[in-house]
DNA sequence: AAACAGTGCAACCGCTCTGAC
DNA sequence: TGTCAGAGCGGTTGCACTGTT
């Protein structure tokens, strides 16, 4: 048999607390402290059950509570301290001083959790998950540029940049894929990608020791969300950007694709371009030119946030974020282990 | 203006874990 | 070693609020 209830809940009151309720809990700990829950209830007054007390108080009542939006660093704070310790509420809401485990429980489940999704990222192990990530929704976003195409980079784990350079390459033995180049070809004639013709290259070039489910699964996801992307979106220079930043991929002796944006640029940048880029009021990070996708830029959180004005924005930069955090040195984690 | 659907959040429930005794 | 209270967690519910039709 199980353990007996923490009270006895015959005429016990349920439900939301009332101002009354409230100033009774709150006289009672000022006055004896918050200890002995069972008992509390009966000797303050109160027909609750002494969890229902405790919950109140440590959820609600706490002077050192603090009401509120969550911060863009409490959220950064959440997500990253999340990507280690997982679901460890209690934990988390530690190092977020006023905030609770059950307020950061209810944030994760309606805000972060959906947004983590809705940017292809899978909320439990914090990988970039095809099957979760909607191409379309980003690449017909009003920010598409230069700038999220370099965010894209993070986006894409090497799986997915690997499938991508085998359909590009795979041109010179598929005459049904389309691989236009920038000599004089169409783009606003030429559709991107065909839904069909990239289900075909798909199930003539995946690799051997990628013919996993999971992978299957990402494949054909991405067959779906490409497909999406090149039959919405309008804009034929960024699929011009998008195909030409695949192009100037290469691969490691591994077959993994190793990509170095430095050849992009180079590639398709006109000189114009580049000088913005490197300007001084440019928010853009240099180091990315020179970064390969195995190797994480540095967090800057600090900076990240500054100047952005837009939800999209926002959302971009804080996936971003996501995928290149690292632990903060002030972090012990062994105060977690 | 009313009905409806969607969303956010406080609160609850049932269960497990932990530490004190 | 077993029992118990407190703490913590995942999941869920109910309600208020907001946006849409």
């Amino acid at each position: 048999m199980g353990r007996s209830p923490c009270c006895d809940k015959n005429g016990l009151k349920k439900g939301p607390w009332t101002p009354e309720e409230d100033t009774k809990l709150i006289q009672y700990i000022q006055t004896h402290g918050a200890a002995n829950w069972r008992n509390l209830p009966k000797n303050a007054g109160l027909l609750r059950c002494g969890k229902s007390c405790r919950l109140r108080w440590t959820n609600y009542l706490r002077p050192d509570i603090k009401r509120g939006r969550f911060s863009f660093e409490e959220e950064e704070t959440i997500i990253q301290l999340h990507s280690v310790l997982g679901n460890k509420w209690s934990a988390i809401a530690a190092r977020l001083p006023g905030r609770t485990d059950n307020e950061i429980k209810n944030y994760w489940n309606t805000h972060i959790r959906k947004r983590l999704l809705k940017m292809g990222i899978d909320p439990v192990t914090h990988a970039p998950r095809l099957d979760f990530l909607d191409l379309s929704s980003l690449l017909n976003s009003p920010q598409l540029n230069l700038w999220n195409l370099v965010r894209l980079q993070t986006l894409l784990n090497p799986e997915a940049l690997g499938l991508a350079l085998q359909l590009l390459s795979s041109n010179n033995e598929n005459p049904n894929f389309s691989n236009p180049n920038h000599h004089g070809l169409q783009y606003d004639q030429a559709p991107f990608f065909q839904p069909n013709q990239f289900e075909n290259v798909v199930n003539q070039q995946i690799p051997s020791n990628h013919n996993t489910p999971s992978f299957q699964n990402q494949t054909q996801s991405l067959q779906g969300n490409m497909g999406h992307f090149s039959m919405n979106s309008t804009n034929s220079s960024d699929q011009m950007l998008v195909q030409d930043y695949l192009t100037n991929s290469t691969t490691t002796s591994e077959g993994l694709p190793s990509t170095n944006l430095s050849s992009f640029f180079n590639g398709v940048l006109s000189d114009q371009m580049k000088g913005d880029l490197s300007s001084e009021n440019s928010s853009f990070d240099n180091s990315v030119l020179s970064t390969p996708l195995s190797s994480p830029a540095p967090l800057n959180s600090a900076s990240t946030f500054i100047n952005r004005s837009t939800e999209d924005e926002r959302e971009i930069s804080f996936c971003s974020d996501l995928l290149r955090f690292e632990i903060p040195d002030s972090l012990d984690l062994d105060d977690f282990m």
